[in-house]
DNA sequence: GCCTACCTACCGTCCGGTAGGTAGGCCATT
DNA sequence: AATGGCCTACCTACCGGACGGTAGGTAGGC
């Protein structure tokens, strides 16, 4: 049986994703727990600080999985691969929290708005070490690295909107399409030259 | 000079875009255009319509941009192409409204909300339209036509997150890297084949 | 006897929205 | 040219209600 606060985090999880941070009240949240407004106030200090809880607790483990998932693995490609499937995967399997992490931080005090932000940060540049080595290697096309990775991780993230859980297409049906994506856009090949059109050769600028 | 109309849509563009539809309120709105917060009340019906106001403009040209650009061609990679250059350069131009059109859908009257979503689906069909075209043709790589238009819409969408117009990147440099990312992750070729690594075809797993 | 996990009752603040008033420009009639 | 009336574009003052949060109390288990 759930304690209390995971009761409270989770339909807080629920109300944030459905209705947003600013739309649900304090007075929601406990009702749907069954307890009073006051009662919130005993395992949490404030309101933000549930949203707060709830971001970073994802941020770590959203990072953990892509870490777990990376070890011991040296191939570049391999490594693109498996990191979009995880990303991938962690945002579907944890829609809810992703969405309300991608998009609740004006929610947030200025101090865990940072915290939040360096977490990402972080989690950004793992990817972005996959992106350069591969460049380095002559595995990638070369292109700005910051925006290819903004580019991946918004991309993937974009599952984590429109997936419905019950619906037509599996998770990793889903993942498989992204990686291939993915890998395609990111690897060097003669289809560049052909798909610039007017202007051979796609300037790295 | 600017109606007062006019300045209230711009100062609300604003600050839906920096603080969120449901954390500006129109006492705030008021005063930044420096009038009483009853006066907003004789150009808006209510808070609410601005907020479908600014979506349903910025929705309108949106597709007419698009559909502008689109005029007269048939070449499906060029169409392909003019569509994501399209697409980035009014997300960056109009930055902070298609952001407000893309993440402030939950302050919209029920009716209001079918509305913006119905435009969006026409929208979005314009993209669907070309890729199954293109895959019809054997251009395109055969998946899933709206996973595809998803992603390459929520992919583009990204430009407008992280973008800054005084930035060291300019809008058409942006532009152009999003739609080679784009055309290479759409086109037939034989990456895909050698893409997957030590297993030759990824497993699902 | 004390701590945990709740409760009831209440606080001040701010919210979206409304009622009703008014200054000043425009326009038709005399 | 002067008058009267109406419309535009604002204003002040106020409403009920919901908000986040707090004070203080209490039942029951260790």
């Amino acid at each position: 049986m759930p304690s209390m606060k995971d009761t409270i985090t989770t339909v807080a999880v629920d109300l944030f994703h459905r209705k947003g941070y600013f739309a649900t009240s304090i007075s929601e949240i406990a009702r749907q727990c069954g307890i009073q407004k006051a009662s919130i106030y005993y395992h949490y200090p404030s309101k933000e600080n549930i949203l707060f809880h709830i971001q970073q607790v994802t941020m770590e483990e959203l990072t953990a999985y892509l870490r777990a998932n990376l070890d011991g693995r040296t191939d570049i490609e391999e490594c693109m691969g498996v990191a979009v499937r995880s990303h991938v995967r962690f945002h579907l399997d944890r829609q809810k929290e992703t969405f309300i992490a991608n998009s609740e931080l004006r929610g947030l005090t200025p101090e865990h708005y940072l915290e939040i932000v360096r977490q990402r940060d972080e989690y950004e540049q793992i990817f972005q070490r996959i992106i350069r080595e591969g460049i380095a290697a002559g595995v990638f096309t070369a292109a700005d690295v910051k925006i290819l990775s903004y580019a991946i991780l918004t991309l993937c993230n974009g599952g984590a909107i429109w997936f419905k859980p019950r619906g037509r297409m599996p998770v990793d049906a889903i993942a498989e399409i992204y990686e291939n994506f993915v890998l395609r856009g990111l690897k060097v090949g003669d289809l560049a030259a052909a798909a610039a059109g007017p202007d051979p050769q796609a300037a790295p600028l």
